[in-house]
Order: C-alpha cells, then sequence, then structure tokens
DNA sequence: CCCGCGTTCCTTTTT
DNA sequence: GGAACGCGGG
C-alpha cells in the first residue's frame, strides 16, 4: 500500500489519516504538518480508490481560498474535475441550502445577503427609529449582540432576561429580525441560523443530505462555532462519516464564538472517532520550533503535541531591543536591505503586528528606504463606498423591497429627497409594516407628499422601475453600465475632483467589467444572473486591491498570517501591553489566545525569524514604556540572539520627533547613544530612550528595567555601559 | 445640502 | 494621533 501514487510521498502519519477506514476522525495537524496536503490526499483517495461518488463528499472550510483551494488541488491530483462535489465555506454551502429550500424556511426567492456594513446601518437606523440614545445603545454593540446570538442558535423569542440592558437588546434585536424578514434579507450569521433551523425541523431535507452526504470533512475545526457544530452534527446523522482537520494550538478566533471546546466535544460525541497527530513539520528550523512549542506549553488543557523537524537547527531567532518605535522600524528595514542584497526576494518577507495601527510607522521606514511593500486587511473591492452604492441600485432592480438598499441611495447621489421626506417614508413603513419601497410608493398614489418632495420620490420609483424593465433582456455587463450612468453614480463621482474620487470613477468601470467577465457556476443555475452576482460581491468580497506581480514585502496582523509561510519573518512590538494586548492580560483564558497568536506567528517563519521590541512606544499620542513580553521569557535562551544596538554598523537616525542626525554625533561625544544599555549605581540596568542638550551638562532619559523611566544630568549620574 | 468644528473611540476578521 | 461621526451654522 506504500506504493500507491497517493501515498508514496507521505510520511506515515499522513498515509495513515489519507488511507483510513470509514470511521470518525480527528487529525490534529500542527503547523506546517502537510495538513491541506492530508485533506486533499483523502478526498481524492476517498473517489479514486474507495469508490465515492464526489457527489457523496462534503467539504467545508472557513474562507474562499481555502475551498477553492483546496478543489483545484483535488482535480489537479485525480486529473478529472469533481463539479458535483460540495466544496465551500459554511457561509456559502448554506446559502445554497437556503436557495434550494427557500419556501420552507420562508424567504422569497431572491432575497439577498446582508454584509456587515449593511447590516450595522440597518441596525443603526431601527435604535435611531426606536427613539434610543444612540450614545448609551451604539449600532456596533447591537449588531455584536445579534450576531452573538445567533452564532448560539438562539433568537429573540428563545433569549429570557430581567437584566434592563439586556430587554433592550433583545428589542432590537426583535426589530432588526422582523425588518431583514419584510425586506427578504439574510445576514451572514442568520445564513446559518436559517440553515442549521431547516435541517433541525424538516426530517425530509435533513434525511436528504444525510443520505447524500456519505464523507464530511471540516478543515480548520478549531475556528468552528456553536451553530456551525451543530450543524455538522444535524447532516452527519447516524452512520456519514465526519473527518475533521484542525489545531487546538491555533485557535485564535475564539473572540469572535469560535469554540475550541467543539474539538474535545466531537470526541464526546463520536466516541468510535481515531485521533491522528500530525507533528512533523515541513516548514521551520529546528530553533524556531523549539521555541515555539516551548512558548506554547505553558498554556493549559491543550490536546498536546509538539512539534518536531528532520531539518537543521538555522540560526537562533533574533531579538532586537528598539529604544521606541522608529528605532524599531529603522532595525527591520536594515534587516530588510540586507537580506535583499544577499539575494532575497522581498515577497519572501512578512512584517507581523497584533494591531493594524501599527503598521504605520513601519510603512513610513519602507517608504523611506524606497522599498516596496504590500499591506493586508484593507478596504476589499465590494466593500468600496461606490461600489455598494451601484450594488444597492442592482438590487433594487431585483428585489425593490430591499430597505438597506434603499436607504443607501434612494438621496445618492443627492435627488431632493431629504430627511423630512425620508422620515415620513420610515414612519408609514414602520406604522404599516410594510416595505420602504411599499410606503413610498402608496405616499406618491395617494398624494401625500408635499409637491416638490413627491415628484423627488416618483422620479426615483420611476428610474427604477424604467432600469428594470428596459433592461430586461441586457447582459449583466450592460445592465451595471446602464444602471451606474442612469442613476447619476456615475456623474456624481465624475463631478468630484481629487485622486480619491478619480479612483471611483475607475472602480465603477472596474465593476462593469467585473459584471461582464462574471461567470455563474453551473450550482448557481437557480439564480438569475443578477441574483448570482449579488451573491457572489456578498459572499467573497473580492481580493484586497494590490499589485500582486510586484516584489514587495508583506505586511499584516498576525491573525491574517495564519496559514501562510515566508522564509523571513519578523515578529513586532511583542511587549506586554501591545502583544499580549492589554485588554487580554488580566483574563486567563484570553490570554492564552493571546499565546497562540505567539505560537502561530513563530510558526509561519520557514528560515528566519526576528522579534522586535521597543523600550518606548507612542501608542494614540501617548508614550508608553512597556516590558519586554512574557513571551519571550518563556522562549528558551539558546535559540535566542540578542541584537545590540552598538554591534549596529548604522547610527540611529532619527526621522521622527526625535532629535535628528547631525546632534547625534555631538551627543555621543558624551559616550553614550540612544539604545545603549547602561547600568547605574543605585537604579540598576536600564536603556536609553532620550536626550537634551550636549556635553556633560545635558540630561539624558533612561528606562531603567527595576525603577522605570527616569531624566538624569549625564555629568552626575555617573552611567557606565552595562556589560549585559 | 454642505461644510467645519468638536467629540469620542480606539484589538484581532471572515463570511 | 487621527478617523469617524454628530451637530449646528451658513
Amino acid at each position: 500500500m506504500s506504493t500507491h501514487p497517493l501515498i508514496s510521498g507521505l510520511n506515515e502519519k499522513q498515509a495513515t489519516a489519507v488511507s483510513a477506514d470509514d470511521r470518525p476522525m480527528l487529525v490534529l495537524a500542527g503547523a506546517g504538518s502537510g495538513k491541506t496536503r492530508v485533506l486533499v490526499h483523502r478526498i481524492a483517495w476517498l473517489i479514486q480508490e474507495r469508490r465515492y461518488s464526489p457527489y457523496s463528499i462534503l467539504a467545508v472550510t472557513f474562507t474562499n481560498k481555502a475551498a477553492s483551494e483546496m478543489r483545484g488541488r483535488v482535480e489537479q491530483l485525480l486529473g478529472s474535475s469533481v463539479r458535483n462535489m460540495w466544496i465551500g465555506t459554511f457561509h456559502g454551502l448554506a446559502h445554497r441550502l437556503l436557495r434550494a429550500h427557500y419556501m420552507d424556511v420562508g424567504l422569497p426567492q431572491n432575497f439577498q445577503i446582508l454584509d456587515s456594513d449593511d447590516q450595522q446601518r440597518l441596525v443603526k437606523r431601527l435604535i435611531k427609529s426606536m427613539n434610543l440614545d444612540e450614545k448609551r445603545w451604539p449600532a456596533k454593540q447591537a449588531q455584536w449582540y445579534i450576531n452573538g446570538k445567533k452564532d448560539e442558535g438562539l433568537r429573540a423569542q428563545h433569549i429570557e432576561t430581567f437584566d434592563p440592558t439586556e430587554q433592550t437588546l433583545k428589542q432590537i434585536y426583535e426589530a432588526y429580525q422582523e425588518s431583514c424578514d419584510r425586506a427578504g434579507l439574510v445576514d451572514f450569521a442568520e445564513l446559518l441560523l436559517r440553515a442549521h433551523e431547516l435541517l433541525r425541523d424538516n426530517k425530509t431535507v435533513r434525511e436528504h443530505y444525510q443520505k447524500r452526504f456519505r464523507h464530511i470533512l471540516v478543515d480548520e475545526f478549531q475556528d468552528t462555532n456553536s451553530i456551525q457544530y451543530a450543524w455538522i452534527r444535524l447532516l452527519s446523522g447516524q452512520d456519514n462519516i465526519v473527518t475533521i482537520v484542525g489545531d487546538d494550538d491555533q485557535s485564535i478566533y475564539g473572540w469572535r464564538g469560535a469554540r475550541v471546546e467543539n474539538i474535545q466535544q466531537f470526541l464526546d460525541d463520536y466516541p468510535a472517532a481515531m485521533t491522528i497527530r500530525l507533528e512533523q513539520n515541513y516548514r521551520s528550523t529546528g530553533n524556531i520550533l523549539r521555541a515555539a512549542n516551548s512558548v506554547i506549553a505553558n498554556n493549559s488543557d491543550r490536546l498536546g503535541k509538539d512539534l518536531w523537524t528532520e531539518g537543521n537547527e538555522g540560526e537562533p531567532i533574533s531579538l532586537y531591543a528598539a529604544f521606541n518605535e522608529m528605532d524599531e522600524a529603522r532595525y527591520i528595514v536594515g534587516r530588510i536591505e540586507e537580506w535583499r542584497d544577499q539575494g532575497g526576494a522581498l515577497q519572501d518577507v512578512a512584517l507581523l503586528y497584533r494591531s493594524n495601527a501599527q503598521s504605520r510607522v513601519l510603512e513610513e521606514a519602507l517608504l523611506h528606504a524606497r522599498l516596496p511593500y504590500r499591506i493586508y486587511g484593507g478596504l476589499r473591492f465590494f466593500e468600496r463606498q461606490e461600489i455598494k452604492d451601484a450594488l444597492a441600485y442592482l438590487r433594487l432592480v431585483s428585489n425593490r423591497d430591499d430597505d438597506a438598499a434603499i436607504e443607501r441611495v434612494i438621496n445618492t447621489p443627492t435627488r431632493g429627497i431629504g430627511n423630512r421626506t425620508l422620515d415620513i417614508i420610515r414612519q408609514t413603513a414602520r406604522e404599516q409594516k410594510k416595505s420602504l419601497w411599499q410606503a413610498a410608493t402608496q405616499l406618491v398614489d395617494e398624494k401625500q407628499l408635499a409637491g416638490r418632495a413627491r415628484n423627488a420620490v416618483a422620479s426615483f420609483i420611476e428610474l427604477i422601475n424604467t432600469t428594470d424593465d428596459e433592461t430586461e433582456d441586457f447582459t449583466l455587463g450592460r445592465l451595471s453600465n446602464e444602471v451606474i450612468s442612469r442613476s447619476g453614480l456615475l456623474a456624481m463621482y465624475e463631478a468630484e475632483k481629487g485622486e480619491k474620487a478619480e479612483t471611483r470613477v475607475e472602480n465603477l468601470k472596474e465593476l462593469v467589467s467585473a459584471c461582464e467577465n462574471f461567470t455563474q457556476d453551473e450550482t448557481e443555475e437557480d439564480l438569475t444572473p443578477l441574483n448570482a452576482f449579488l451573491a457572489h460581491a456578498a459572499l467573497e468580497a473580492g481580493e484586497e486591491q494590490a499589485d500582486e506581480y510586484q516584489d514587495a514585502v508583506q505586511l499584516m496582523t498576525l491573525h491574517s498570517a495564519k496559514g501562510l509561510e515566508f522564509p523571513m519573518v519578523f515578529m513586532t512590538g511583542v511587549e506586554e501591553g501591545v502583544f499580549p494586548s492589554q485588554q487580554s492580560m488580566d483574563e486567563p483564558g484570553r490570554l492564552e489566545e493571546e499565546r497562540r497568536l505567539c505560537y502561530v506567528g513563530m510558526t509561519r517563519a520557514m528560515q528566519k525569524l526576528v522579534i522586535t521590541y521597543a523600550e518606548q512606544r507612542r501608542i494614540y499620542g501617548q508614550d508608553f514604556f512597556h516590558k519586554v513580553s512574557r513571551f519571550i521569557s518563556e522562549m528558551p535562551a539558546d535559540a535566542l540572539h540578542e541584537v545590540r544596538l552598538q554591534t549596529q554598523v548604522q547610527k540611529p537616525t532619527s526621522y521622527g520627533r526625535f532629535n535628528t542626525g547631525a546632534s547625534h554625533e555631538a551627543f555621543e561625544q558624551t559616550g553614550f547613544s540612544l539604545g545603549q544599555r547602561v547600568r547605574h549605581a543605585k537604579f540598576g540596568d536600564g536603556t536609553v530612550l532620550n536626550y537634551e542638550g550636549t556635553g556633560p551638562q545635558s540630561r539624558i532619559q533612561i528606562n531603567f528595567d527595576q525603577v522605570g523611566t527616569k531624566w538624569l544630568v549625564v555629568a552626575y549620574a555617573k552611567l557606565e555601559p552595562s556589560v549585559s
């Protein structure tokens, strides 16, 4: 069996997982242990060797990227298409289920998906209309509450509470749901919840899918929330074979409802399950793995796993103590230049940070050094304002009752429908439990609006209706082109000046060509091309816009680095209060999640890992003196190499708020330099942060390890260079 | 309706 | 430090 082509290149554990019999299985896959490979080979094995039809396999992932990569790799392995196999995200699959059974779940056939931005706007408007104080009841918080409840499988009517705060939130939830239902709108959490209710309450439907999906495979299982796991349970019935793949040590989304406990729950629910640990790592050097193992060992309640490699130790992890965030950035730039000069590619370098705000200083330094970079986590194509405007028009063409869409564009571009008029429409809609469109139409017909407002509303209604009527046999591309010009959106953005407006016009044109190039998936034949496109826009917000072909340094948060790997990785801002973040430090559970995040970050590195921290950091315009992160002390000392500033050839020439390079030299005649480690007879060791004036009378700022930051006069302080 | 000013808030992100 | 938002004046 070891010579079977689907298994020959695999290690023993991988091969066992791939060729396992029909029984539930947990694959605990450590970072870099070939997890995707196992999943892909397993599916291919089931089809080729065990003669399962692709039709009887369901594979679930969290991102569209993972789903399409998996399908591609399975097809490549089999040399044939697996079109009728269901591979997709939880949300994509739920959408498909709801479409197929829209009548059973009480949705209109052309129901639309609300993204989080739409959702927040809708909630906000409802809070206003309920006459609640928006300061006391922030839309964000209410949205968080609603989604949290939905993720737990709870409808508003299931919530019993005597807490007055929660009672209000519950009312908002109720009003929101009513509003969505009336408008035929489904948010992301609702997709899952409603699909779950469908499977739970409709025996025929449930048994149909249970009969169909003999094998169910779930990727990144540690990221599943309650409703997602409940979903899997319902689909798997009595004798379907569930395979889950995940890593409890890489669970970093607890804050958004993911439950690592689901892994343990799975083992309880499927007692016959076999557990396979993939611990051989094919990515990182021995040193990096040793340090990562040592950090994660500080967490409790692990399922237990130790990564190992057959590769070499590699070089030690570099640790750099910067004196502030600009020095940190400068050091990193120096190391990247060194890497490039030795022939390294920039796209092989990743800069990781805990929060997005930290990227700015790094960007400035990269810009300054003329190093191209690409930053992850910006606005994506379908999330842009102008695109969402255009999509709102398209949504109205498809479904007039879409309140979220009408709110967005009824007066964009301005057409004389002001707040006054809008409020009348809203009120009428609320009182008569109708959609905004219906209310507006009625008000116009019954001549209940003042002349000017009435004309404006009437012509808006006319605009949507005629656009719909006259484009009936248009292609999607032509339709979208028609929409952006007839609505006046294009003209509006063309009239604006500035670079921003120009990009918006370009984006609108880009939208037209996206529509032209859009090909409907064959699983979407039940949808009109327009509805298929709209679903596509909501469910996969599109790639971030960046020139992928350019050789550029990659900047991203630690969270978005999960699943990726880079030859050279910088983990920056590794300080108490930054990483682990301040908000996570008090609660043990959250601290452990931060530690897993550290583990994730470290295991992204293939050859070189550089960890940096700053003695002083400016956050929100305030200076902080953080201690080194505890995670660093959790690494074995012999896996680390501390880089000291004195050993650097490059002088700290500041280009920011600090003293400039010219006066540095004068300062350095005192015998000290910024970032230098010094020793004081009374205060102990510390780091030079800043100075004032030159010569012996100058004052010098030092962050002492024990007693914090102090200003001292050089002449009296009797400082010595520290030996450590 | 637009502009400018003051206020507030501030991890992490996918769908 | 700065984006995002609400409010009041023109």
